[in-house]
DNA sequence: AGATAACTTTAGGTTAGCCTAAATGTTGTT
DNA sequence: AACAACATTTAGGCTAACCTAAAGTTATCT
């Protein structure tokens, strides 16, 4: 299992990346839901994971896994891929922010090493990609920066959005129509007691919108002093 | 089987048109070869194609198979991506004559009808690629010109490099040492009697090459008057 | 503590695409 | 026209990933 990983794997270790990232495990049953296939599939390939040589993943029954540092590597590369075609298609081809997704997600796993280079090169060694994520260098270093989500900003605290991860297009195109796009400068105006919606101010465009919490958890801002 | 076929049933169906475009049918055992796996597999794969629905290709046992119109719509549409990537990584990305097939042979598996046409359109809409293949048309129609191959063409006439179809970058790199690349227009000074290898004058470089037959057929050239 | 709900695992099965070995068919040479 | 050489097909198996149904485990609520 050394050499190739199939791109099944890949997007497993992509996966339970995106989920521990927080610092939680990955749960079979959360696994399950984002590759939509059954849980006991799940469970199949988590334990042909963790016994592979080398492990990708340590698992431990019902309590799900965490990756090793072996398949952080692998998580971080594709995921550098991934951003690196989001950010090459919106400048260099003309797509729309919320078309890049579903085509980076094919291609991530069709790419060659010296397209990855060249794309990067092209790009001039961008550090972000267009949805404001941050693009792991060519030594999967990523840049760390302190990073808040909507949910956790103080009332009256300002921020620069730099996050907008959701995959479904029509959900960004939603926050885009609210103008909560990555780069748009916002500024918190209030949360409601018992269901934490918010009412934030997008400042370079003088106007006003609500969010929930659900939907406002997602999005990651840098907090400006 | 209708919707979307595999990555492996494309490739076939690319490898047959390329053995059927001279006219003749592709055999069991040349599918074999070109693909790299056992006849049995092929055996296998044909009678499955023939026998779906549509049928992509006409199977008649110990005789080979050519594709239905069905079949060569879907080779053609592989054949357009694979020049267009082709095309397009030599461009727009740096790349080397003899870099861009391998990569495109994965990528033309993985692309969406979006990116297709962004990169025509960034191409310019081009006819042909960097080895000076014919790009079929948005509509799959293919621009079609009279070639010659340099092992049929007659000893004193002159013509234009059009096509080098090899798939070996190293095969690559060394015609293209002999100066025996796309665009390059040659003399054909003499062919050999029995062994048929030929004496080859690159026109633009002043330069003089020899070829043999096993090579050189696989060379096509506009004939120029 | 016991019951139920929610989650996870096991067991057994499917499909696509490949393999080898053995059987059968075709073709070219003498 | 026979037969060796080669090509093709059949038969039987393998692996990767998926599935469903049933059994087992953990968590929650009274």
């Amino acid at each position: 299992m050394a050499n190739e990983l199939s791109h099944n794997i890949q997007d497993y270790l992509k996966r339970i990346y995106e989920i521990t990232r927080t610092g939680q495990k990955a749960t079979t049953s959360q696994l399950a839901q984002v590759l939509n296939i059954s849980a006991a599939s799940v469970t199949n390939m988590l334990q042909k994971l963790s016994i592979s040589e080398p492990p990708y993943v340590t698992y431990t029954k019902h309590q799900g896994v965490e990756l090793t540092e072996a398949g952080r590597q692998i998580a971080l590369k594709i995921l550098r891929r991934h951003r690196l075609i989001e950010h090459y298609l919106a400048v260099k081809l003309g797509y729309a922010w919320d078309e890049v997704h579903a085509e980076a997600e094919v291609l991530e796993h069709a790419m060659s090493p010296l397209l990855e280079e060249r794309i990067d090169a092209a790009l001039g060694y961008p550090e972000f990609d267009p949805h404001g994520d941050p693009i792991p260098d060519s030594n999967l270093k990523l840049p760390d920066i302190e990073q808040t989500s909507l949910t956790a900003l103080e009332v009256g605290k300002q921020g620069k959005i730099v996050r907008v991860p959701h995959e479904d297009p029509e959900v960004l195109r939603y926050l885009g129509r609210c103008g909560l796009r990555p780069g748009a400068r916002i500024k918190l105006m209030a949360r409601t007691p018992y269901d934490q919606t918010m009412r934030i101010q997008i400042l370079d465009a003088d106007e006003e919108t609500v969010i929930g919490p659900s939907l406002g958890s997602q999005i990651t801002l840098a907090v400006e002093a």
